[in-house]
DNA sequence: AATGAATGAGAATTCATTCAT
DNA sequence: AATGAATGAATTCTCATTCAT
């Protein structure tokens, strides 16, 4: 959008879009360059603003990457939520539909995982990042045990442990993100959900039944 | 002169000595403070030395980060070769093995994997940690998909995908590796453990059967 | 135009009132923060205006600076003359209404001060302080020399030099303003009041009778 | 020197000596600045030295500046107990003898004045500035009271109050130091050397006796 | 081989000034 | 006349690297 882009200068956003602005600037930094390599002036250069403008809208850059994390982490959460509202009605449905989430390209793309592992990887050093984390873990963790629950109630799986199911589903997930953002060309999305239907597969048989795979 | 060449070997050992006093103290820092916010005076002091001491051995502090990955990225190779080694003959036995290396405090402890984390996100940033990263990655898989597939064949699971369960469990061990990063205090070794057996159990039923959990 | 001239008038009115009310907040802001501390921003938040509002008044933050001087130079001024008008047929009386109006807290506290003293220690570096300190010291110091004069022909003081009295008492005041900014706490403007008549009664004794100190 | 200023590089001299050079520099600095702009880059450049030394011997400006104050002080009090311990066996001699000692050039100079008078109008907004600034004058006028109490004792002066003649001439050497400050070229060490006197004349007639002056 | 003071480039931050509204 | 978001130069501070000892 030539005029569009013409237009966006002085006064054409109001604060909240600049503060999204700079936010996304931020995460395709951190994704091009890395966390630690990431400065207030890249961040200003890559959204097309002056260098003061973190500092303005942000007050320091500790802030800003905690903004950051704190979107990535909020927008995860909205699409989860949304998909869960959805399907929650059919516990097996729901789970895939979850599970495909997380594997779909506004979720599971090379930029937002870039931004996902860095923050991951300072949570020991950053207590303020640990609780986000920690917090978005466990919520997760809760509606996946709640559906497997469902699941081993409604088909008779006796044998299966609904928080071992949980932990197993969303390990295998952030696990298959981290295959995505290691090593993105032979990633490839088919074979991951690939991987988790058959695991599906082999402790719900009755829900995930066999299917021709693509 | 056999005088001379001891003293060179004393030599040697020292500056090796002296290199891996230093990358010890780049993983504690890596750990205690995040990469992006390590600097080379926190590992000399970490190690007890003086601030010109990295540059003295590792010429640059990008060389100091590369050879800390390169070095913890051998140190994982060395125990998985060796438990590999101990256990191959029998493949379903050398799969839960490797698995269990993959879990002990030697590789699964928050110091490691905070390195780990850390060089991962900065994959898309630093070709050199790109090519370390996606061999160990391959590697592994390499080896596990070998393992599934002799545990296929020898149990005739006709449905299962050697390639797709060693891509879900080395899935499910990196994604483990994350909850013990991001929440280690409600991180479990022996639930960590079961959750990767009852994913056994689920595909190849002969091979590891029920036993009672702890 | 009597209605313009009268808009003119309000006008001009409200521009002085504008500017005055930022003088006053800068002056507020030194004694609070101190000279070097002092931002455009904090003026502008102390008279509840917006951050653009001095340079749209003052064009500048030296001539803000500048004008600040000169207001709290004039308001001496004004004080100084009006006291020596109503006094000056009585030059002992006159020359003791001065001092007591150099301790009157009108003159004597600790914001006016503060500024004083911020502008003194500048005024090596700024040539425009450095002239209008100057003569505000020389005129004050030429009334007191005409007041002592007077007071030493009267009484027959032969061994007093009227320009050394000036200059003492000068400096007596000076000093005492110190004590109040630095040590406020212990400052009693009694007792400094007492200080200066102990030195008025030494050298001129006959007009300055000994009183009970309260 | 040339030989010694061409010696003056790295490793030239010791911590403590590096830390004077540039507290001097400092001094330098705020006399031909004002301390609102006096930068860092100013200072380094002031000892000739490089932009990060002054983080690298004091950490911060802020404490540049609170160190530069304390060695302004404590160079004021060795010069001020000298002097005492060399004449205090006859109190009238001391008392002038620290008065001489006050409006002398190491002393009364305009570099240091600058500088007291910088700090001092910082006193409100520098807590710590306040309790040096506070320290040097109350200890001062210990000093001075118990001097002139000798001399009132000696003498027999009954109408004399040694803590008000000790305030009175605390105060006369702040106020003529404020006037070699404020107007250098019409200030003249003999005239406020006599102004002084004159006082001390007045009030203590037999220990100050009339003197033909210079 | 080791030290640690010194450097200077570069990063974060501040803030006077501008200007569209 | 007034606002306050935006700018960008200047300032403080950091830190990898150098080098005399």
């Amino acid at each position: 959008m030539v005029a569009g882009s013409a237009t966006v200068g002085r006064r054409a956003l109001a604060k909240e879009q600049r503060r999204q602005q700079l936010i996304d600037a931020t995460i395709k930094c951190i994704a091009k360059k890395g966390l630690s390599s990431t400065t207030l002036a890249d961040v200003a250069k890559e959204a097309g603003l002056s260098q003061g403008i973190v500092n303005l809208h942000f007050d320091s850059k500790d802030n800003l990457l905690y903004e950051t994390l704190r979107y990535v982490s909020e927008d995860y959460d909205k699409q989860f939520m949304a998909t869960y509202a959805q399907t929650s009605a059919d516990p097996a449905a729901c789970l895939l539909a979850l599970i495909k989430m997380d594997l779909q390209p506004s979720i599971c793309d090379a930029k937002k995982l870039a931004v996902w592992f860095a923050f991951w990887s300072e949570v020991k050093a950053v207590p303020t990042y640990q609780k986000l984390c920690a917090a978005r873990e466990r919520k997760y963790d809760d509606v996946l045990v709640d559906l497997a629950a469902r699941i081993i109630d409604d088909g008779g799986y006796e044998d299966a442990d609904a928080s071992l199911v949980a932990k197993a589903l969303g390990s295998l997930t952030d696990g298959l993100w981290l295959s995505c953002l290691v090593d993105p060309k032979s990633f490839d999305r088919q074979v991951a959900l690939n991987t988790v239907k058959s695991y599906l597969r082999g402790i719900f048989p009755d829900h995930y039944l066999r299917e021709p795979t693509a």
